[in-house]
DNA sequence: TAGTGGTCTAGACCACAAT
DNA sequence: TTGTGGTCTAGACCACTAA
């Protein structure tokens, strides 16, 4: 199938993984029954259901008992929305809107090459990005991606940008996050920044600088997201 | 063993968690092999596996290929100690001394009583610290902890409080934390934090809000760290 | 009633760690 | 070499859903 060395359940993973990217599988349908799969693939039952427990661990399928296993709609606020952690004085969750404003293909500086794992001044995709609550900006963002993976977008007209990315970049380039790295820090805001956000210059600004990478743990995407430090709120779980 | 209606490997699954939450089973230590718990149980391997998956992924179990199955002692100073940027011009890696300076018995108010699940005004030990780096403070510390399992403390000088909390309540209390939340904001300095932390009243400054719970998952710890926003750097893997 | 996923068993063999 | 967890099999029976 792919890589003899991996245990099988992953190498079931893997396969089916391709299926959901490729849209042979389709979101919101169900999957064939465990028993038709065992037989395709020619495993045991607990090696199938092994490798769909990863797959709806991490949100990209949903078991019905006596009904089957589907395929998770993306653009709902399933999978990808654990990313969003800032959560409102309620502890109630928000999802803002979000608008792409530029879209370009620069040369990667040094910040970017480190974090993405590319050589200094390689082609990466550069989005430019607001996040909006209520219509007013919480988020201005940059990201990077690298060209290999995400030329298509180049395609795309920044209007034309969904709400919300990850679902995106898995539709259109076939790429799927499955991990972050978040690293907050806190600056002052310039005019540019305090302009977008609407609040004054010099008032502080959480930065959060993001490292989403694929499942097989390589780096797909820089992000860098600013935002009022004032009514900023971010919640973590440790353990 | 507890609930009839559940399936096995949760009953299993709670059975394992009283043991490590009494302390039968101690941090660190290995847990009996899959041949003898399954022999004590009554059950089959992989039953018995698919308990211990639970706690694994739940960061409460360690596996080791060839070794054992450990109880995980959770150390949230690994990313405590990455909350601050490193001043240190060697890139050495700093660890904070803990210093409580207060220690009282007071009435919960209602965030305290609402954070501890305690009824408003019940009895709650107040500790007030300080961490420091070289001499400086690099935070400020409101800890509350409710009477009943803690009141051993209240016997024990600020001065003799050990320099990590979170073993002291063990060996004094028998309490074991087991997670934590933390909630991040962004507040200004008032005269007597800035004071504290030696920077300029109205200066941001990053609170850390975190609620720590024991393995049985009630809370058992609200704390307050407040530090330089500046110098805040605060590391979060997402999966 | 037929078909689905959910639970559970009782083994087999492998990879790794300690000795 | 021995014992550990890691993978995999080939069934059994149960609970739920839909026709």
């Amino acid at each position: 199938m792919t890589d003899e060395r991996l245990p099988l359940y992953q190498r079931l993973r893997d396969d089916m993984l391709a299926k959901i990217a490729s849209g042979e599988w389709s979101p919101g349908i169900a999957i064939p029954t465990e028993a038709e799969l065992t037989k395709q693939y020619g495993v045991a039952v607990g090696t199938l259901r092994r490798a769909v427990d990863t797959l709806v661990q991490d949100g990209l399928m949903e078991r019905s008992q006596g009904r089957g296993t589907f395929i998770r709609r993306p653009n709902f606020d399933g999978s990808l929305f654990r990313f969003f952690r800032q959560v409102d004085p309620q502890g109630g969750r928000r999802v803002p809107t979000g608008e792409v404003l530029s879209r370009s293909l620069e040369s990667a500086d040094e910040t970017v090459a480190g974090a993405l794992a590319l050589p200094l001044g390689a082609d990466v995709i550069c989005l430019e990005r607001v996040r909006q609550i209520d219509g007013r900006n919480v988020y201005y963002e940059d990201i990077w991606l690298p060209y290999r993976p995400f030329a298509a977008l180049l395609d795309i007209a920044p209007e034309d940008f969904g709400n919300l990315l990850y679902p995106f970049y898995e539709s259109e380039c076939g790429q799927l996050i499955g991990a972050a790295r978040e690293t907050l820090t806190v600056e002052m805001a310039d005019d540019r920044i305090a302009n977008i956000l609407g609040i004054e210059s010099g008032k502080p600004v959480v930065v959060i600088e993001r490292l989403a990478t694929g499942y097989d743990g390589g780096p797909l995407e820089y992000r860098q997201s600013r935002g009022d430090a004032q009514t900023f709120r971010y919640q973590v779980n440790i353990s």
